[in-house]
DNA sequence: GTGAAAGCGCTAACAT
DNA sequence: ATGTTAGCGCTTTCAC
């Protein structure tokens, strides 16, 4: 990188570097002369202030870091997409760093955010161990959870109605006939893996239906190892009438296993989940899922990250807040009546 | 962020400075002795070097910007990978930004990194004008082109056989005796989009088909475009045979267009395309397309990154390189033999 | 092996 | 309105 700095500019422009600056800034009064001349220096020298040494005086860098598990996953991709809209609008950038669920990938992804010195953290943590998180808290680095929570954390934090989707979801399964209902879980010492598995043995439960060991499965919210848990579990002779997918990744997955094993779906099995597939509108069948709103989410992390940004100074005592988005069901053609 | 620094580390310490970033860098002979006060003072305070005063000093961030036209685009992201892997190895982080074939976002992009110092640049350009592209490689921004050309700019470039897999594409179709071929175009002032044109009608040509004005559709690489023109196309009365999409998020648009029109890939037109969509296993049917090794481009790009920027003081008269992958046609199912 | 001090490129308080 | 100057937090000569 050649260098050319406000040092030369100043002496091409003869004038002091303070004032330079100050064209630069545009925040003090320069006269238009001297005005002129210094924008001439810098065209003529293709100027472009080091952002670095900038940052560095100011204390301040105008970049947001944002951590998710897995960028290919078109929810976060749309949450992403949200945040960025609403605090581009503000000058900041977006630092992206996907950790593929991988506990260690997010731990060197935070050290790397805190060392660049971003402004902010908005994360996803495919981790349940809150210690490493607490210590950036600590440090005053403004951190906030999206879709997935934390035990022992103080921070604000946006998330879905796991719960209360998942008891939905498993609720319809059930008024459709379905009482064999296979659950494909992700991580559950994620919140979102955790709390779906809760509203779907709260159905159950609910209708004095049990939940049969060989029916739940994990899948970590991965699309290949769904596929090889339903794989394994098609293989025996036990086949559930209705599977329910914890994410829609796994869900793909196990659409995939069960095309390989000639089962059609709904007719020899029905199955549901969670968030839009990928091309969903030309994948058949059409899948009754949850709709989570994840630009929705994106747009009022958004929000709260330059709310916390604006008002750092200012007010220490910022009450903590935690949004609970609330999702819809989407009814397709996936499940198959029973009744 | 609350500041505790090496100079607060070396108090601690007792000792200077000096001693603690020797420490911290590992660099310089060091006592065990004060080694151990130092870390512990470090391990104590919770320091956290600051990265921006060392990018400073040190004139290097580390940073590699890549600046794509759809992070959504699994193509794209494979590139994306590809090269995290390469140059993560070497410690080196990057900055993602999405352009949405958007010349301005470009602009803003490129800009916004340089001003952050990156290392270096890695685009895939929607532009065809090399102004400002230039301007960062004289500025001595390292720069490596990815995917797409662009005319007048002297930089590394690793692109696809365009040319060569969009004339195989087209022939292919034409042995399976197409001749009312419709090809939805990319913009043809990418080079990737230029170039697949170019293929398809050296195709047509060879064979001596003419190629119908009516049948020459624009979509911009973009799933809504692609469906907007083809949804044109079949309200007149022409309708083609089978149908080009010179991407895959055209031909997405294109087969939810043919879905709604209720005609039937292939039975009633056949459809081709350049990369692989998305679910590409979960859509009916799988299209014949060809396969761009998006990963293999990214560490490619990666190796060619690292090879100037650990050879970057001892040469500065290194060669520019051009590299060309070929890619294969994956003959799958969607597409009618009419003879 | 260790410390003092210069300086990376910039901003902002302080002078004038 | 403009210039002078002291740092921001760190690395790295240069002395010792």
């Amino acid at each position: 990188m050649k260098k050319v700095t406000i040092k030369e500019v100043a002496e091409r422009a003869n004038v002091s570097i303070a004032t330079v600056s100050r064209v630069l800034n545009n925040n003090y009064p320069v006269s238009k002369e001297l005005k002129t001349k210094v924008l001439k220096a810098i065209e003529e020298l293709d100027f472009q202030p080091n952002g670095l040494a900038r940052c560095l005086k100011k204390n301040t860098t105008h970049m947001i870091g944002v951590v998710v598990p897995d960028i290919a996953n078109p929810f976060f991709m749309d949450v992403g997409k949200g945040l960025e809209g609403v605090v581009s609008k503000k000058g900041y950038v977006i630092i992206l760093c996907n950790t593929d669920e991988n506990v260690v990938k997010e731990y060197n992804s935070l050290k790397t955010l805190v060392e660049k010195r971003v402004d902010a953290i908005v994360l996803s943590t495919c981790n349940s161990n809150n210690q490493y998180i607490n210590d950036i808290v600590k440090k005053g680095v403004p951190l906030l959870l999206v879709d997935r929570r934390i035990k022992g954390v103080n921070t604000d934090v946006i998330v879905n109605d796991n719960y209360g989707s998942s008891y939905m979801l498993t609720k319809y399964l059930i008024q459709n006939g379905h009482k064999d209902i296979c659950i494909v879980n992700g991580s559950l010492s994620v919140s979102t893996g955790y709390e779906r598995f809760c509203g779907f043995k709260a159905a159950m439960e609910e209708f004095g239906i049990p939940i049969k060991d060989e029916f739940v499965l994990n899948g970590n919210f991965k699309a290949k190892i769904a596929y090889r848990e339903i794989k394994k579990l098609l293989k025996s002779n036990k086949r559930p009438t209705a599977i329910v997918a914890a994410n829609n990744l796994m869900a793909e997955g196990i659409m995939e296993a069960l095309q390989e094993e000639n089962l059609a779906v709904p007719d020899d099995i029905s199955l549901v989940c969670f968030e839009k597939i990928r091309n969903q509108r030309l994948v058949k069948p059409k899948l009754t899922y949850i709709n989570q709103n994840g630009f929705l989410m994106g747009e009022k992390a958004g929000e709260i990250v330059l709310e916390i940004l604006e008002n750092k100074s200012k007010d220490k005592t910022r009450k903590i807040k935690e949004v609970i988005l609330v999702s819809d069901l989407i009814v397709k053609e996936s499940v198959k009546c029973l009744k």
